[in-house]
DNA sequence: CTGCATTTTTGATTTAAATCATCACTTTAA
DNA sequence: TTAAAGTGATGATTTAAATCAAAAATGCAG
């Protein structure tokens, strides 16, 4: 199935190194395809994430809803990457978050305990694993300095580290993820034209 | 020597898993004690940051300098926390940050080239760094939210996550760390308290 | 204990961005 | 095909927090 050509491509990649014949069945056993509709949650708040999901088309959002019910977009996903609420998947814990599908999309999904399986027996999985926790910790640093950018300078980080996004998501959801309001975003799209 | 009593003690207590005599004869021959006075530099920007620190005792501070000169505290870390910059540690890059001790401070270092040997052959190690990398995508989207809080909220949720840290660091320290100025913090604990 | 540094508080003013309101335009759905 | 909902732009007003300025409190080094 192409689903998974491109998942083992992904893991081969990502990893630096080569999944065997026994890894590939091993993964096609347990990495379940999923099709969700526009719309359609993959995680509500309150609910335990159960799955994690690698996204083979689409996007999703995960967001928060605010006591005055305004949505706080934490993270847009695409194509090759990871769809999870990692605290509530890691620790079993219910999750504050909603995940979204924003467009059509297709997943391969598995459990926390499949995947512990993964990462003991499938190298290429481990070693994977390890590099996306890098790339994670240093994402973290990376958002962390956020908190003192303006607003301006959060567009143009935006603009040059996923320029795609801006063709692919409405602006509104650009400006939520940033955690401006549309109106400034709008304002300042403007001004970024001269 | 009871500083690695200490980093030992930590090492097994994170990863669930007991270290052998020879796990600790390879840790001590590798991880090297190192004293920083307060204001000492641990990292400078510009510097590819070689090192990565177990602090056993004192506390330091990340920050940037932005163009108009002022600073930005992105982390504050203190007894079994590690210290480096993660990004510049793993990819071998010119750090963006300095790393700076706000008190006498004792650690623990090691290299990259090391650390990869004690992922290697150290299970309790490796499972360690497994546990942490998830606490560091968890904390990370933890952060993600910040974005969204007010300040009020933001001080609100130090004062839950680290309670310790208002008294252990000055307040101007605590005010960069959240993005605030020293004079809005000051403003909202005149409020707080009521 | 004293005097100077740093840190914190307090007040007045400015500024960046949110909010509120309206209009035009485009999808979506009935 | 028409209404309804979603999206984007623009202007007026409000608000949270920064900045500027100065006084009080605290901490130390001599």
């Amino acid at each position: 199935m192409s689903n998974f050509e491109a998942f083992f491509d992904y893991i081969q990649k990502i990893s630096g190194k080569l999944l065997s014949e026994d890894d590939k069945h091993l993964l096609t056993a347990h990495f379940k395809p999923r099709k969700l509709r526009k719309r359609q949650y993959f995680l509500q708040e309150g609910d335990v994430c159960k799955y994690i999901g690698f996204i083979v088309k689409g996007s999703a959002r995960t967001f928060t809803v605010d006591e005055k019910g305004h949505e706080h977009i934490l993270k847009l996903s695409v194509e090759n990457w990871w769809l999870t609420d990692f605290e509530s998947f890691y620790r079993l814990t219910p999750s504050r978050f909603n995940i979204e599908a924003l467009e059509e999309l297709e997943i391969l999904q598995s459990t926390n305990a499949e995947i512990e399986e993964f990462l003991k027996h499938i190298l290429a999985f481990s070693a994977m694993s390890n590099v996306i926790s890098q790339n994670n910790t240093i994402a973290a640093q990376k958002r962390m300095q956020a908190i003192n950018y303006s607003a301006e300078e959060r567009y143009e980080e935006l603009v040059s580290n996923y320029p795609h996004f801006l063709q692919r998501f409405p602006q509104n959801m650009i400006a939520s993820y940033l955690g401006l309001s549309s109106e400034t975003l709008s304002r300042i799209k403007k001004n970024a034209l001269k």
